[in-house]
DNA sequence: GTGAAAGCGCTAACAG
DNA sequence: CTGTTAGCGCTTTCAC
């Protein structure tokens, strides 16, 4: 029954004991929880006298606050929870960096879950941390079809939607612009004289990789698609589907679908792929097939990572505002979750970086 | 004041409805509150029809178990807080993954903050966990020198050490064996011929970069440093200081260290690298200058990425396993506070990947 | 300026 | 097998 502090040397938080709260402070300092409460929490009126004292007891017991009891109390936690597909990968670890950065700046934490894009995991995590009472979400939806457990009549709880729109759930979402990304990556092409373009699009709607759009894509891998097909069509062009892969997210799937496409006798000029996996598989695929990058087959990828700049021949890109992106959920959630204020969608522009990976054919045909 | 469900078609939690808690689902189902806990709870017995009324009554009104109210019971929250410097940075991202995956396995959910390698956010980070009621810390220390707030007598909460060791601090760390990895990718330089061996070193306790070490490095950066001057000294050869760099953690200041590296009228012929931002950084250089890599410079550098092997050449390394790093930490953790009992520090091989960027000068001299 | 007491939602010890 | 009740640590009226 003597788990706690009794003797007066004892205090300081040794190893095995509990932690002090706030009574053992109130009696050291001889008053009332309700004044030391006052004291530490700095509202109300407190004798200047009363607060040293109160201050002093607090840190002579190495005194934290309980912010489980005060969640209690409050009904807040002041933490948010974050669903996303995978933090190793490069979008999501920015995105995250971000999130974590913004929300710890007003005050909140942050609690993480992988879901790899499996839609029931993601439900599983939207259950965890609805019964941590996280005060609101940010998720990266993998799936466009099945999304009822974020759909407000299950869901009691701020929601912003990160990099995925889902058409037929209202919510607040941000998102860069991937269609025009994807215009401005295919018109770049084009303008150097490419016509015949591949994609390499990850999607984790299909397995190993295939030829074919997966019925239910997520709308970032749809808008680009749409986006590269429209810029094609625009020029008198079309998006050949023999030269189109939707591949797993991993760099091995990603390599056997570039192989599956550059092995063609007939094979593109150019390719966009849709993030770092991609590009590596493509490099890879290239190596394998002994193609050279910015000369033999022409590279435009979605995304820019610190090698991109830094490999032979520089990587064009089109890169997004990731860090503006997550910055921007947390924003908006934290205003969902202060007003209830459900704002516009955000949507950020990507920018087309030009480097070296792309030759110009103009005339060589 | 009539916050609450009070008509039966409103069941189902509504958008802007309060969580049902558990006194209204004993109240649907007809039982008291310790019956529904029980019945819900899957403990003591209960009628099977009971129970069954109950899990109707549940599901109508939408329970979830309030995590936060049978934490503030139980004294534990089942989350556990995990310091780091930069959730980016390749190392950690990877860390990171295999930490929550391995902690959702075991029922944990995961608190993460960033401190960029600075102490007085370590100590903030520290802190705010503190009071959130974790029920452990995994830290990867900034410091070797200021780690008070993480000794005993301060923080009163069980605590596994991440990739850096701090002596004078025995608790459970997990790392990797650096001074090994480093030995034996100096003695494959050595092997291949190279006597003048450069170092690009990442540390956060120096700004931009600096030809001296600091004062306080951390074990990781300080075990290799030590390797490579061993295995150097082992074959007679010494570790040029003016080929040694101390960088800040980012490409810009890599490249300025490994320019200054390069840029000098003798310069070694091959280069170890501590990470992938040092890595990227004498790439960087190599470019600038016009060298090549894997002819003008060898490269061997610690950790292994996806585009490594699609680099040409192909960028040999010094793998560390990073998965299981992290999956180490957890189990240490959750044993400790399980049962309290503190291991034994945990060492992880390292392994060399010897791919196409150490070029054989043998007899060329 | 300070204290007494209620209560956030849940669980577990104890009765019945 | 089920109900009653105390209490986790904190904040916050409401009195004094």
């Amino acid at each position: 029954m003597s788990r706690r502090v009794e003797k007066v040397e004892d205090l300081g938080g040794k190893p095995g004991e509990k932690a002090a709260r706030l009574i053992e402070v109130a009696n050291l300092a001889n008053v009332s929880r309700a004044t030391a409460a006052r004291a530490l929490g700095g509202y109300g009126r407190v004798n200047e006298d009363t607060r040293r004292r109160v201050t002093v007891a607090a840190s002579a017991l190495n005194y934290r606050t309980n912010e489980v009891a005060r969640a209690m109390r409050h009904g807040r936690t002041s933490t948010i929870g974050v669903v996303i597909a995978d933090i190793s990968n490069s979008f999501f670890n920015s995105a995250i960096r971000a999130i974590i950065d913004t929300a710890a700046h007003v005050g909140y934490q942050v609690l993480v879950i992988n879901t790899d894009d499996e839609v029931e995991r993601e439900i599983e995590a939207v259950r965890v941390l609805t019964e941590k009472r996280v005060d609101g979400l940010i998720v990266a939806p993998s799936s466009p079809a099945r999304y009822q457990h974020l759909a407000a009549d299950h869901l009691a709880l701020p929601l912003v939607l990160l990099d995925r729109r889902i058409p037929g759930l209202p919510v607040d979402t941000v998102t860069t612009d991937d269609r025009r990304g994807a215009i401005e990556a295919i018109d770049l092409l084009i303008a150097r004289g490419h016509t015949k373009i591949g994609l390499l699009v990850a999607s984790a709607a299909v397995r190993n990789y295939s030829r074919n759009q997966p019925e239910f894509v997520v709308s970032t891998t749809q808008d680009r698609v749409a986006g590269a097909r429209f810029a094609m069509a625009r020029s008198g062009l079309a998006l050949r589907d023999a030269w189109v892969r939707y591949s797993e997210g991993n760099v091995t799937s990603a390599t056997e679908a570039a192989v599956s496409i550059l092995g063609q006798k007939s094979r593109p000029t150019a390719v966009l792929t849709t993030n770092e996996e991609m590009a590596c598989g493509l490099l890879a695929a290239c190596r394998q097939l002994n193609l050279l990058i910015g000369k033999d087959v022409s590279l435009i990828s979605f995304d820019d990572w610190p090698w991109a700049s830094v490999f032979a021949p520089a990587i064009s890109v089109v890169k997004r505002p990731i860090y503006d992106l997550g910055k921007a959920a947390v924003t908006q959630l934290v205003l969902q979750i202060k007003t209830g204020a459900t704002g516009k969608p955000i949507e950020l522009p990507s920018r087309l970086i030009d480097r070296e990976s792309v030759l110009d054919v103009k005339g060589k045909k």
